[in-house]
DNA sequence: CACCTGCTTCGATAATTGTAGAAGTAGAGC
DNA sequence: GCTCTACTTCTACAATTATCGAAGCAGGTG
């Protein structure tokens, strides 16, 4: 019960930098194939070791998978994961009183 | 632009505490009328003085609304504000290629 | 008008997180 | 097998965040 409650906020605090934020978004538009560490880099404008450790924390919260293909690094989306996020925010709105809110 | 990531991410970071996530999962199911700072505390047992910070940061993020009443003060959800959110998120899915995922 | 309740604000300390240079690694190409 | 590219891991320092006791404050109550 807690462990679950504990996912979901590794996984929104994840979620919660500008920067992780940021390539999240771009990585979830760029679709299921992945986007490579390059791309990103080419995005987000930073040193290669931060935006890795930034890539790290994404996909130690299972925001992201990553894949090797020849020296480059994919990184695409868990879109399964972000939406058991995002309803997990809703989960049992309103069930102690109240209503119109959902 | 950026203001608009920033904020969202401030929103996302403020749920991103195990606490501060319990909170507003409860206050969300406690629905619109806002459930007191004392119900709060009888929930996630920790020192009014812990809660009352977390509390404040919800607040400054916008993901909930104050309101005191007597010597109770009222936490309600901002139901808008955290449909936005979890929107965001979602937000021009794939739009770089791919389908299926959204 | 003391004084109690229900919370907030202050202040100090501990713990976590962010940043980036330097060094390391795996694979492709000559 | 050297070298280049594309990253990751290591290491260290800076900045932010979390925790909680103590003090403060705005209503109510006797």
């Amino acid at each position: 019960m807690t462990a679950k409650l504990d996912r979901h906020a590794e996984q929104l605090s994840a979620l919660g930098h500008p920067v992780r934020l940021a390539i999240l978004r771009f990585v979830v538009q760029g679709g299921p194939e992945g986007t490579t560490a390059g791309d990103i880099q080419g995005r987000v404008k930073m040193p290669a070791s931060t935006l890795s450790h930034h890539l790290k924390r994404l996909v130690d919260a299972g925001m992201l998978t990553s894949r090797g293909e020849a020296n480059y690094h994919y990184y695409a989306p868990d879109f399964r994961a972000l939406r058991m996020l995002t309803d997990y925010l809703w989960e049992d709105c309103c069930k102690r009183g109240g209503e119109g809110c959902c």
